[in-house]
DNA sequence: CTCGCGATCTGCT
DNA sequence: GCAGATCGCGAGG
């Protein structure tokens, strides 16, 4: 009942209806045998050279590079000094999109999670938020560039979970208020209701 | 609950 | 030099 995403899955050309896809699939990673896996409620998109707020804006850097691979690797990097940030890259060959996971639900290897976290016990906040959800899933440098489909390692899952439309909300990106006008773009989705989602500011311009 | 702030690294200006 | 796709803490309501 549950497959893994197949590398066919991230070429898909249009990076907004994959970041819409992604919810209700299962992020699973495996990091030395310990298994956490969490339902994607939240995610956002990030679409090449032409969005402002695409950390391909202004180009490839070493940082940027793994975004121009053809999709289906992980784009990992560092926010703030501090966080790692995980993003699924998608579309085909030298296009650099990407959707950035903000928020999972816990699904499996909660105990683990909590570790990772230093928490005594469940709350929202285990995995709310695209730092918090990183190191709950222990996703690091060690993960840039990874294959997601090879089902090693760090990978996706369709577990039939349906989510219909009118499940789905939009709303502008986070922290992207110097993105100009595409800070207003609708290109944040999160499944409505769930408790598991992050409660960043909006950018609206 | 909300607000303000510090931590700490990358890459552009 | 500085701002950034953030978080957790403490103080106040």
């Amino acid at each position: 009942m549950s497959q893994i995403l197949s590398a066919d899955f991230f070429l898909q050309q249009d990076v907004v209806a994959v970041a819409k896809q992604l919810l209700g699939k299962v992020l699973v990673t495996d990091i030395n045998g310990e298994i956490t896996a969490g339902m994607i409620v939240e995610t956002e998109a990030y679409s090449g050279h032409l969005d402002k707020a695409c950390h391909a804006r202004s180009g490839k850097t070493k940082r940027t590079s793994v975004m121009y691979h053809e999709g289906g690797v992980a784009y990992v990097y560092l926010c703030y000094g501090i966080h790692h940030l995980f993003n699924v890259v998608t579309n085909i060959n030298h296009f650099p999109d990407a959707v950035l996971v903000r928020a999972l639900e816990p699904l499996e290897g909660l105990d683990v999670m909590l570790r990772r976290r230093v928490k005594p016990k469940l709350t929202h906040t285990l995995t709310s938020g695209p730092g918090s959800l990183s190191k709950a899933m222990a996703i690091d440098l060690n993960q840039y560039g990874r294959k997601l489909f090879t089902g090693k390692n760090i990978w996706i899952e369709d577990r039939g979970i349906e989510v219909t439309a009118d499940k789905i909300k939009s709303t502008p990106r986070i922290g992207v208020a110097y993105a100009g006008t595409d800070a207003m773009l609708p290109w944040r989705f999160y499944m409505d209701g769930n408790k598991y989602i992050s409660k960043g500011k909006i950018s609206y311009i």
